[in-house]
This record gives structure tokens, sequence and C-alpha cells, in this order.
RNA sequence: GUGCCUUUAGCUCAAUGGCAGAGCGCCUGACUGUGGCUCAGGAGGUUGUGGGUUCGAGACCCAUAAGGCACCCCA
């Protein structure tokens, strides 16, 4: 008797079963095609980088999979200098620096794959999941008008995808730091105000006041005057707000970002962005310091819980530690992973069969083999995914199987049928069944949609 | 890496320290050319693992593993 190896889930590395799967990869094509529509070009980086690319940002590294070989002989060393990517903005910035000759700037592209953390799993984090991003970049410089796509190709893939109602809130980076700079904060302290305020959402206005203070070194005073700056955009509506900031005319710093988010926020109406699609949220910063203008999340209305689900923003330089050319740039990513599954767990999005298939061709009589394989490559012609029964069995069990499965149309064909050159199909959904000749089976089955 | 909680049938969960159960799912039949619905029946368990306390442990104690949640982190 053979040891058996208890298959058991892995925490972290989520699989679904077919009906799900097919939901999940539904998803992916809608991201894939609208991604397409606003002409993105596909890429696909390996899995691995060497660790000195994956380290260069001065990364996490214990949160980095190294790869290596299970045995090596005790002279040799099983490590290798490869690791899996954690995201992949770190293998973008690599690849543009590596092949910016060959490619033709603005360099769109977008990049969907699974990349790996090596954190603990929780809720919504997973250590395999998979991202889906977009990027501008040029050499140089990039239009703001890419920072004004960005949020109106993440609502065609959440409209596309059903997500139920959203929005993307979005800022800018330079209008906060020129809002810290006239209140007089040093560089550093901005930085750690930045960080603070990224807290918002998650730790609340009192314990950001607090490290406004102890950690930013603010003044009680200007603490209160931050917090009450970034509460003003709470109530305010997008036109009211972009007036105000507009008029308070800080300093070069803040109006330029005003002046920016400005431009952005028309730019994407002009684009078909819907005003309850988003909204100028001064609390949104990002945590990360790389960014450096408009920055965006996007929050699902009915899901509050999940987090942001899609974020980004603008960069100045995405690849200063692969090349000394400049390469500025903006980009967003969705988190598909962690908002797909969820929403799967919470009936937003459903499945409703467990297969591809829609017509099964059931073998009632197995004398008649040929007649069935040819109405399905008839089927299949016509670009219906088709399946055959194969096996021997009633035909009770037969459509149990289509049921089961959710397959929608079963084709029923023995002695009465043939006898009269005709066969049957049957629609599971209803239980409404239908003779008629085999050639028009095709076309009856389109129909029914 | 730290803390808290959980672990019983495929799944969700019951069971005063005293016969291990239910619902759902699965299988069979009612139904030899018709799935779902209904009805009848059936299979399925070393109660995560190892030890201890006890006449007796699914329950109590210790250890351990796995899972979940939070922290950390989130490029």
């Amino acid at each position: 008797m053979p040891t058996i190896i208890t298959p058991k889930p892995m925490s972290g590395f989520p699989e679904l079963l077919p009906a799900e799967q097919i939901v999940f990869n539904r998803c992916l094509d809608t991201v894939r095609r609208t991604f397409e529509l606003f002409g993105f070009a596909p890429l696909e980086t390996p899995a691995v980088e060497r660790k000195e690319v994956l380290t260069s940002k001065g990364g996490n590294e214990k949160e980095i999979y190294a790869l290596s070989r299970l045995a090596a002989r005790p002279d040799e060393d099983a490590s290798t200098e490869y690791a899996l990517h954690f995201d992949l903005t770190v293998p973008l910035a690599r690849y543009v620096a590596q092949h910016k000759e060959k490619l033709v700037f603005p360099f769109r592209r977008y990049q969907i794959q699974k990349v790996w953390r090596g954190e603990r799993p929780q809720a919504g984090r997973y250590r395999e999941l998979y991202q889906c991003d977009i990027d501008v970049i040029g050499r140089g410089s990039v239009s703001l008008l890419a920072d004004a796509e960005m949020p109106v190709v993440i609502y065609h893939v959440f409209t596309a995808m059903g997500v139920g109602p959203f929005v993307v809130r979005l800022s800018n980076r330079r209008l906060i730091q020129g809002f810290f700079e006239s209140l007089g904060l040093s560089p550093e302290q901005i930085t750690a105000a930045l960080h603070a305020v990224d807290d918002l959402e998650k730790i609340g206005v009192d314990k950001v006041r607090a490290l406004l203070v102890d950690k930013a070194g603010l003044s009680p005073d200007s603490a209160a005057r931050a917090l009450a700056f970034i509460a003003s955009s709470e109530h305010m509506g997008t036109e009211a707000l972009l007036g105000h900031l507009a008029s308070l005319n800080l300093n070069e710093r803040f109006n330029q970002g005003v002046a920016e988010l400005c431009s952005v926020v028309q730019n994407m109406r002009s684009l078909g962005m819907p005003d309850n699609a988003f909204k100028v949220d001064l609390s949104i910063v990002r945590g990360l310091d790389y960014y450096t203008g408009t920055v965006y999340e996007t929050r699902l209305l009915e899901h509050p819980d999940l987090g942001s689900v899609c974020s980004g923003g603008r960069y100045d330089d995405l690849a200063s530690y692969f090349t000394t050319e400049k390469l500025p740039g903006v980009g967003i990513s969705i988190g598909l992973s962690r908002l797909v599954l969820r929403l799967l767990e919470a009936g937003v999005l459903k499945p409703n069969a467990a297969t591809p298939t829609q017509v099964l061709v059931t073998t009632l009589d197995p004398s008649r083999l040929r007649e069935y394989l040819g109405i399905a490559a008839s089927l299949r012609a016509h670009g219906l995914p088709t399946e055959v029964y194969l096996e021997q069995a009633r035909i009770g069990d037969q459509l149990k199987y289509a049921s089961r499965k959710g397959i929608r149309f079963a084709v029923i064909a023995g002695e009465t049928e043939f006898a009269q050159g005709q066969v049957k199909v049957k629609d599971l959904s209803s239980g409404f069944e239908h003779v008629l000749q085999p050639d028009q089976l095709p076309a009856w089955v389109k129909e029914q949609r």
C-alpha cells in the first residue's frame, strides 16, 4: 500500500472549482479586452527576476520568495540568483530600461500576471495573486492626458465586469505637498505627514492627528488645519472643491498640483467618465514615496472593507535603478484575485456553469455514434461549445450530467427522431423540447439566447 | 516575526465528562427515452496529531501542526 499524501489547501494560494474559475477567467478576459481597447500592448515578463533587480528599490526582502533547487551536492549551492517577482512595476522598470532602444515611446503596456508575496495570508491577502497593470511611460516626459486616461480605463473595466457601484478617488501629491509646505514643514516632515494622512481611513482622525504632531512634528494648530483642509474635500462637490483649491493660491507647488488636478478631471470627463464614478479626495496620498503627482484609489461602495481594489499614480522616474535616462510615467494596477474572489464570496459575481459547454449531445443509441459525432462537429463548426456524452449511461444519467454541470441544451436523438430524419433538442433551463432538422440545430441554439 | 481564536462526515455546524448527530451535498431506487422537484433508502468518522488527567475525554490539561483573524508590511 503506497503512502497517501493527504491533499490539503495551501493557505494564501487560492484555487477554484471550475464554475468559479470560469467567472475568474471571464474577468481576466474583460480586463485584457478593455486594456487593449485603449491601445495598451501586452507584455509578459518572467515569473522570476534576479534578486538584485527585485531588491533594487530597497524592498522588503522577507516577503520575497527566492528560487532554489531542492537538492544539491554538498559541494554546491542549491540556491539560485533568482526570486519570484512580487509586483509588476519592478519588472517593468527593468524591461523598459533594458529594451528602451527597441520600444516606441510613449510606451503603453499592459501586464496581467501572477505575483508572489511572502506575507502571512489573511482576509483578502494572498501569497499568490493576479495583478493587472497598465502604464504609460515616456522618455523625458509624459502628457498629463495619460493621467486622465487611467481612471477611464478602470471605469470601463469595472463596468464591464459588473462589480457593482464603485468610485475612483483621486488626488494630487504635489498639491498636498504644497499645502504642507505652506505650513512651513521640511521635506522630511512632509513625507512623515503624508504617511500619516495615508492611514486616515484605517486608524481614524484622532490617531492621525496624534501622528501628525508626534511623528511629523506639526503644531497642534497646523495639524488641525491640515485635517480640516483634507476633510474639506469630503462634502464638497467637484466644481466647488476645485474652485476653492484654485482660490487658495498657497504657493507654486500647490498651484501646480491644483492645475494638474483640474486638468485631469476635465479630461476625464471629456473621455466619458461619469461624475458619479470618480471623486476628488484629498485624503488619497498613497504610501509610496515614488508617486509624485496624480494618485488614485478605487473602492467598491458596497464592499468598503475590501479597501482599495485598484490604485496607482504618476511617478517622475520609473527606472532610476536601471538607467540614468529619465523615464516618467503613470500607471494603475488592479489586484484581481482579491477583487474577484471576494465578489464571488459576496455573491456579486455568480458562477452559473461548471463548463463552457453549451450543448451536450447525448448518446441514446450507441449504434448511432456516427450521427452524434457529426451533430457535435456541426455545432462546433458554428462556434458553439459542444460536448458528446462519451460514456455508456442511461439517458437520465446523461441529462443529470448536463444539468449538474450547467449545460443548457441537450440534443436527444433515438429511433423516433432518426426515423423522421430529425433531432430533438431540450432546453434544460425550461424543460422545453423542440424537434427539428439536424442542419437547423446550430441556428436554433443560437437564437435561444 | 508577535498576539488572539479555531480545528467533529465532502461542506456548514451540533453533541452537561457518559451510545458521535443534523442540514446540505454525494450514491441507489421510485423512473429500461428525460435532468431539476418530491418521496424512500444508503454510503460516508481513529472528533487535526502526540501525550496526560479520569472508571469513562469530541469536551479538561500539556505539547505540536494546520487554518482563521489582527499586528508588522503592503514597493
